[in-house]
RNA sequence: UGCGGGGUAGAGCAGUUGGUAGCUCGUCGGGCUCAUAACCCGGAGGUCAUAGGUUCAAGUCCUGUCCCCGCUACCA
């Protein structure tokens, strides 16, 4: 990285459909704002861009739904979330956003630009319009039957009751939701982007030349790569979005994920006029910190619409993370399932660090990490109060027991105390190749050594036993234990940087700068620290046991709401019920399909045969217990191979919303083969 | 089923280019009493999912198998 002038530092946009949580953070903006402290401490020319990603089918959706416009919706979130950034301390050089007027004309230009250079293809479609609202619809804005299974309400891009992922006009009576007349198909004119056409290029930009990118990054960007890319629509017919620049683009806009990256460059032109020199100028190095659901594009996406720009340069890494969990689940928006940003500032105000060291301590760089309230309160109470905290406040409560405040000189120092004083030295080296290397969890546990150190250091010398029998030599050990602490207010600054700036404060010293770390001498014989203050306090049970309901409550919640009844399906005649054999059976065998989760392969006694069912039941039912039982089944419905055996007939099953399955059985035993009607 | 990631101490996680398997918590024992019952030292606890291969040397590289997570498919 030495061969840079300057690094521009990206955070993935947060979509303003919902505010900022745990996830959020521990992915993306605790790890770029950790990047980008220390790059300032060291010195070194960087911007840091964040924004609210403010378009897309989602937010018209859910202004739909409440009532309220788009715009309502962007303004709404947008707000929150960087308020609470701000208050939590990600530290933007600029947080904008991508409905603003700077960002509207950026894309656009960007859009033209690759017009006029041949750069799209065009291509016309039939797809799917709304006669008496007068648009084209988007595949959420249709519903019809699905076409597999018949459910009535299915989407234009997926039936929510099989589960299939569908073809809009595969839709069998399809409904606009606008108006709810039927659509006609009408064609639509796009323009793609021909990634295809950059297949070559990518494979050697990432797969030759950046092998040094996260496994994570470089195993799905192969992935994508060898699977082939295909041309991709980067425009769309909705009205909510950049319009589409150019003719015979009327009621057309920019594809959200067109626009959003480009968002970077707008909000940088809105920091600053010489907002070139961080895009086009190759002495500019660009990080993107995202989360592992914005790789393809990061990687592919976006660096091909720079390339056929041609003037912009490229990331240089893309330092991606996986997903935090919350207590075991995933974290979820529309389940509430969520350590929210604003909520925890307000439930734990002043403790902007813990989260912030939490999130880094057990960041999910490598994997899918998990966060509980319970490792919350251990970590805050096992390492930053016993650790940190401690060590800090017993070099300040020794300095004012014995010396008032007034740091004394260090001389004659020991041979041990000269190898204390290298170790911080070492342990700067440590930290910034870990930091520069990414491992940020790591780069943490590094600096915090640097409070072991001094807690070791206490305990070897026993200054409080030295200050009866050798008083002058407790003068340097005090002297060196400030040191050591002054030295944690360089080193931990990136990681906590509202506690260090109380550590500066109870030192009575001013912010210092990276290369700083490691000297001897930061703090000068005769300085008078402040009197000693708690820089972290303990975390009790019950505060941890209140977030804990909190989660109880939100799952109990959830369970109550998703318990919306199907509506009745249309009236059908008894003929169409009579078609149906359905009879009374007994299961006999019982056993679990090989690499299936869902599946049993049962063997049923119907009393006119013995056949063989497989049924999605594997999740709920144990094959051993369901032997025995009394079912009823479908007996003559046309049989299906379902993983290379052949299903004659379906087992009825009760299910609730949240899928589970129970047998519908007779109440008393009786024949198998007896008909239901 | 396909793709990606993962399986390392009781729990949660590290382990860079192969070179004595580590951290935090918990646990057991000891020291200390300046400090927020905090700190320091030591112990116990691991066939690094599994089988094979490459190598002087494999948690790490290669191959197969099993299991877990996400998206995807199967739910007659």
């Amino acid at each position: 990285m030495n061969n840079f002038k300057r690094t521009l530092i990206t955070s993935a946009l947060p979509y303003a459909n919902g505010p900022v949580h745990i996830g959020h953070l521990a992915g993306v903006y605790v790890p770029a704002d950790i990047y980008a402290r220390y790059l300032r401490l060291k010195e070194k020319e960087v911007i840091f861009i964040g924004g609210s990603d403010e378009h897309g089918v989602p937010i018209t959706l859910k202004a739909k739904k409440e009532g309220i416009t788009p715009q309502d919706v962007v303004d709404k979130y947008h707000k929150i979330i960087k308020d609470s950034f701000a208050e939590f301390g990600i530290s933007f050089d600029i947080y904008s956003r991508t409905s603003s007027k700077m960002h509207h004309e950026t894309a656009s230009e960007i859009f033209r630009t690759l017009y006029e250079k041949g750069k799209f293809i065009e291509q016309s479609s039939e797809q799917f319009f709304d006669e008496e609202a007068n648009q084209f619809l988007a595949d959420r804005y249709i519903t019809g039957t699905c076409p597999k299974c018949n459910y009535e309400k299915a989407y234009g891009d997926q039936c929510e009751s099989c589960g299939s992922s569908l073809n809009a006009i595969d839709l069998i009576h399809p409904k606009s939701v606008l108006s709810g007349n039927k659509p006609v198909l009408k064609k639509t004119k796009h323009w793609f982007l021909p990634l295809d056409q950059y297949e070559p290029w990518l494979r050697e930009w990432i797969l030759e030349n950046h092998k040094e990118w996260k496994s994570n990054v470089y195993g799905q960007c192969k992935s994508w790569l060898d699977g082939g890319l295909n041309p991709r629509a980067v425009t769309r017919d909705l009205d909510w979005g950049i319009p589409v620049p150019v003719e015979g683009a009327e009621g057309k806009v920019l594809y959200v994920w067109f626009d959003a990256p480009i968002g970077y460059i707008s909000a940088t032109k809105e920091l600053t006029d010489d907002w070139t020199k961080w895009w086009k100028d190759n002495d500019t190095r660009m990080i993107h910190f995202i989360g592992k659901d914005n790789i393809v594009f990061h990687c592919i996406i976006f660096p091909a619409i720079l390339k056929a720009e041609g003037s912009y340069i490229l990331p240089d890494n893309v330092p991606a993370n996986e997903f935090l969990n919350l207590e075991g689940d995933k974290i979820s928006t529309s389940r509430n399932w969520a350590v929210w940003l604003h909520e925890y500032l307000e439930d734990f105000p002043g403790k902007q660090d813990v989260l912030r060291y939490v999130l880094t301590a057990n960041a999910p760089e490598t994997k899918d990490n998990d966060f509980t309230w319970n490792d919350f309160q251990a970590r805050n109470n096992n390492e930053l109060v016993a650790i940190l905290g401690n060590f800090v406040n017993r070099a300040l409560v020794l300095t004012q027991n014995y010396y008032h405040g007034i740091i004394p000189p260090a001389e004659n120092l020991s041979e041990y105390d000269n190898n204390v004083l290298a170790e911080l030295i070492n342990l700067k080296s440590e930290t910034e190749k870990s930091i520069e290397n990414f491992r940020f969890r790591e780069a943490l546990k590094i600096a915090m050594d640097m409070a072991r150190l001094g807690n070791k250091y206490l305990a070897d010398m026993e200054p409080w036993k030295l200050i009866k029998s050798d008083p002058e030599k407790v003068k340097s050990i005090i002297n060196i234990s400030l040191q050591i602490a002054a030295n944690l207010t360089i080193v931990l600054d990136p990681f906590l940087p509202h506690s260090m700036e109380k550590l500066r404060g109870l030192l009575n010293i001013e912010k210092l700068v990276w290369s700083q770390l490691g000297r001897p001498d930061l703090l000068e014989t005769g300085h008078k620290v402040a009197k000693p203050e708690l820089l972290f306090a303990k975390i009790e049970d019950e505060e941890i046991a209140r977030q804990v309901n909190k989660l109880l409550e939100t799952k109990k919640a959830n369970e109550m709401e998703s318990a919306p009844v199907k509506p009745a399906k249309s009236n059908i005649e008894y003929d169409d019920f009579a078609k149906m054999d359905i009879r009374i059976g007994t299961i006999v065998t019982a056993e679990k399909v090989a690499k299936t989760k869902k599946l049993l392969k049962l063997t049923i006694e119907t009393g006119i045969d013995t056949r063989t069912v497989v049924s999605g039941i594997a999740e709920y039912f144990e094959p051993e217990k369901i032997i025995g039982k009394q079912v009823t089944m479908l007996v003559n419905l046309a049989p299906k191979m379902l993983k290379g055996i052949e299903s004659q007939g379906m087992i009825l099953m009760a299910e609730n919303e949240e899928g589970t399955l129970v047998f519908v059985s007779p109440e008393m035993k009786i024949n198998n083969g007896s008909e239901v009607k």
